[in-house]
DNA sequence: CCGCTTCGTCGAAACGTTTCGACGATCATG
DNA sequence: CATGATCGTCGAAACGTTTCGACGAAGCGG
């Protein structure tokens, strides 16, 4: 416990010089700075964190507000969180979790008024998200992952679905693929303005019509049966389908089970591709699936190279950027079966 | 940005007494603390969270440390973070998540030391756990969730294995089952010494042997590849099996893949439990499993009431509690068929 | 050698709270 | 009716930093 003042006194030299050795705020001689270091080693001296915030009207703390529900959080999450966490520790921030539910904005609002928190990253953004305004009126930096309906203002990273889903179909239809079904998430999801599934659907009915094919869609509930009555659904459309492309993660367990009880064999008889997906969830099937693996680690590290860019530049920048997925190829996708070829798409 | 100050001057009292009035350390008459709101509301005071931690000596922040690896979060994770939140909430505390690995002690120890948290819950403990003597050292109030070796000076909250184990067992002997593999995490993970691995394995072998009967163990890697292995290396030891018990979440999905590919089925050649799951993974398969489910978001309500108490009262109680995971039967399990029952067990 | 920067350091004033001691009032108590 | 308690409020001193203005000492161009 020992303060500033403790480390002067045996250093021989005034408090504000020793502030100016640990900020490096002014020029400080070789020798002054020796014996400053060397007395605060002695006394194992650790700044006050409340100490510093107060004067300095900054706590060197970012927040990364992250809505938790009952699905738990993916690896494409954790890798995001801990390429964060890398980067704001690099950049001498601390970087802190806060798991806000969608209930307790009242809580954001107090988090980011009581100046705890220098900047904020937000996951999970919808197309209207209140927390957006909240935070704005507080006055709190902002960088958003994914994006709000109206972008103009605001700083984002966010996964380029657009290319993602182009990709994803280039692949198939490079295969021989010409009856492709797209499994979003559900009808409730996409009708609550959920940008990611909006963004694909749209991308997914460029790509097809960009190839002259007509884009499938379905949507299913996150949940394995979800998963296979979509695939059922799908079957009863389109009975000569022959690849699957899932954006619904959860729901995917579910479509290749329906698969195999449907005798049909994977990639054999039905190729099927996972979005934004993984590399540990892609693996975790059998057999393991081709995915589109999102670059989660370096949403987070950019997130929050933007943030700090955002704090100690100039107040008006801007950074809104987008990171395509990039395309896995593993076990679940080969060219369909020639009969398929013959028969297919009208 | 108003300050006590500005409240104070617009009710016509002491900074003082608006200060008691927010803490309540002293009585304050109704018609000033009426006042004193009012001057808040109209000013949209916000108390700033720096001064009053550099003067009360207390954050009021909680750290929930969790390491996170490539593994990702499962819903039983999720589940006690926002257990936690919710209950720190309730008692007027924040609570932050710090992605602490285990490579970045230093920043923890700066954490801890900083006097930036009040206290800290300790996630995924090892039997041997370098950051408790860190905190401990820093005198950072403690909580954690799975306990070291020596538990005798600790405060925790864990999952009672052994009275889960002895459950599970319980549900397969009483279906019929006498040939019961438990699929353990890989070897390496058992040889680090994590709690849950070795505590599950004891627990078995006590509750198969009173039974009267063998316990047949295995270990398998993290992955569905390690599940599928493992399946093939239970067999080889014992191929009259008719149950399997996992402990490994990750590999389940490749037993049940490797099961099928033997053309057994699930229920009625092989019963599958799976062990501390949450029901969101158990409904994810096909046929959906028979789980004991953790009692995650309890957990995290009591370790951070616990921790709480730690803080408020007294210094020196201890609270050590263990909590069973509950069995969720679901369509996993089921007699053995006859032929098994016949030429069981030796 | 004179005035001007630049360098390195100091002292003191913030930053916005909590909390301690003090001091009238009010209120039972014997 | 004196005597303490208790209640409600105030003023001022912390809490441990950062940061601003000041100031002597060098260094330098003219």
């Amino acid at each position: 416990m020992a303060t500033m003042h403790d480390v002067a006194r045996l250093a021989g030299v005034s408090v504000s010089t020793v502030s100016y050795v640990l900020t490096g705020a002014r020029p400080i001689s070789q020798a002054t700075r020796g014996k400053v270091l060397a007395a605060m080693a002695e006394l194992d001296y650790q700044p006050n964190a409340m100490a510093r915030g107060l004067a300095s009207r900054r706590s060197r703390i970012l927040g990364l507000l992250m809505p938790m529900d009952e699905r738990g959080l993916g690896a494409t999450e954790t890798a995001f969180v801990t390429g964060a966490a890398a980067a704001a520790s690099a950049v001498g921030y601390h970087l802190v979790l806060s798991p806000v539910g969608g209930g307790d904005l009242d809580d954001l609002r107090r988090l980011a008024t009581q100046r705890m928190l220098d900047g904020v990253v937000l996951m999970e953004v919808q197309l209207a998200d209140e927390r957006v305004s909240v935070l704005q009126e507080a006055g709190v930096p902002l960088v958003l992952i994914g994006r709000t309906g109206d972008t103009s203002a605001l700083s984002y990273v966010d996964i380029d679905f657009d290319q993602t889903v182009r990709e994803a179909v280039a692949h198939l239809v490079g295969l021989g693929h010409r009856r492709i079904v797209y499994v979003n998430h559900s009808a409730a999801t996409v009708a609550s303005g959920y940008g990611p599934a909006l963004r694909t659907r749209d991308a997914f009915v460029a790509a097809m019509t960009g190839h002259g094919l007509d884009p499938l869609m379905i949507t299913a509930e996150d949940s394995a049966a979800g998963g296979r009555a979509a695939l059922a659904a799908a079957f009863a459309q389109a009975p000569e389908l022959t690849a699957v492309l899932a954006m619904n993660e959860t729901a995917i367990f579910g479509i290749l089970g329906e698969l195999t009880g449907r005798g049909l064999s994977v990639p054999e008889d039905v190729s099927v591709v996972s979005m934004v997906t993984s590399t540990q969830v892609a693996e975790l099937a059998t057999p393991a699936l081709t995915a589109m693996t999102s670059p989660g680690s370096a949403l987070g590290r950019i997130a929050i190279e933007a943030l700090v860019r955002h704090l100690d530049g100039p107040g008006d920048q801007r950074h809104q950027q987008l990171l395509p997925c990039a395309l896995e190829i593993r076990g679940s996708t080969a060219a369909p079966r020639s009969r398929h070829l013959m028969g297919a798409d009208q």
